[in-house]
Parts: C-alpha cells; structure tokens; sequence
DNA sequence: CTGCCGATATACT
DNA sequence: GTATATCGGCAGC
C-alpha cells in the first residue's frame, strides 16, 4: 500500500475549506477502499441544512468536537452515512463523504451491496452515494468516532498522491429542504461515478 | 433516460 | 406527531 494517511491538522479548517481538498484522496472502511470523488460541507449555527444547526445534541456532540474523527448517522430508518468532522473544537462542522471510486476489496463491496438473488451490479454503481458507500465499504455504527488520520484506524483516510482536481465542480447540496441553496457540494468533473440526481 | 413512491428507525417538535 | 444529508423498483417516455 503507497501513500500515508492524512495530516493530522488536515480537517482543522471549516468544512467548506477541507471538501474539495478531500476529493481524490483514498477512504479506507473495514471492507474495502475507494477514491473519494463526490463531497459536501455541512456546518453550524450558519447551515440550516446542517445537523448542528441548533447546537449540540447527543447525536451531533461530535460534530462539535475535534477534527478528524468520523460522524456517521443513521437515517430514512434503513442508511447509515459517513462525514469527517472538520474545524477547530468547539465549531461545528463536517464532510458528508457522498462517492468514492472503488478500488480495493470490490468483490466484498459487490457482496455487501448485492441482496440475495438480484443481478450483479456495476463497479461504478457500488459505492456512487453516501448510504451505498457505507454499506459497500461497511461503515456502520462500529466506525462512529475513528480517527480518519490514524494509520491503524478501521476507517481511514489516505493521501496516495493524486491531488485534487484542479477546478473541482462546485453545485448545491442534494436531498435537502432547508439550506438547499449552499453552493457546497464538489465533485471531480466529469466522472461517471458521482450519485444520480444531478452532475452539476 | 426521467420521475414518483414506499420502506423503515430515529431525532426532535 | 413530523421530518429526514437515501435508495431501489417500477412506470412512462
């Protein structure tokens, strides 16, 4: 394996700053890794799209505390998705991570996302939403609160060299009600992988 | 391809 | 009681 995890000061910057440089780099989960290609930023009392927007709770504590551990949530009843949580402790903020580019472990991922009986799906499709690359990689409630920037840690984040890309594509947020005209969506331009609904 | 709809648990009003 | 940072299936182009 090439490449070393983040710096740990990575995340210690407001969300809307660390999103885009978190596209291209390598999310590592108990089943697989894959390249991130599709993020968004969620902050605090400024974001009504943000879970943290009216201050902590139990379930958002994290989001207010150190950077560079992973919020995962459970939602709609059945999904679990995953952000790093980013700014200094004390401010609220995270990364929604919303597709990755499979590389390793895609026959587990394929498993993990294939119920009994239906077709195979295609490589592109396992992990081209936040819900999906959860259950692909296998981030659950067990990888609530890792250190993305530990090298030992079940849920990690990698720098493999790729850098970002150079003008990432920058849309609103998707799925919200509240908040839905913060530009603060990127994504790598032009890839096939990025979740259905909008290319921006 | 597009768009609608139901599933299903939890957080919060 | 209501909304939800989603997804897969199915209908209709």
């Amino acid at each position: 394996m090439t490449g070393k995890v983040l710096p740990r000061g990575f995340c210690d910057r407001p969300a809307t700053g660390v999103a885009p440089e978190l596209l291209n780099k390598v999310l590592h989960g108990p089943a697989g890794s894959g390249r991130i290609i599709e993020v968004e930023a969620y902050m605090g009392q400024d974001d009504p799209g943000s879970h943290g927007y009216r201050g902590p709770t139990p379930r958002t504590e994290i989001m207010y505390g150190p950077p560079g551990y992973l919020y995962v949530y459970f939602t709609y009843g059945m999904h679990w998705c995953a952000n790093v949580v980013c700014g200094p402790e004390g401010e609220c903020g995270a990364v929604l991570l919303r597709a990755v580019e499979p590389l390793t472990g895609i026959d587990a991922m394929r498993s993990n996302r294939t119920k009994p009986l239906a077709k195979p799906m295609r490589d592109r499709d396992l992990a081209n939403g936040p819900a999906k690359l959860c259950q692909a990689l296998g981030i659950g409630e067990a990888q609530l609160g890792l250190d993305v920037t530990s090298a030992s840690s079940e849920a990690r984040v990698r720098d493999d060299g790729v850098s970002p890309p150079n003008s990432p594509t920058q849309t609103k947020r998707i799925g919200l009600s509240q908040g839905r005209d913060l530009p603060w969506r990127w994504h790598v331009p032009d890839h096939p992988g990025v979740s259905r609904s909008r290319v921006g």
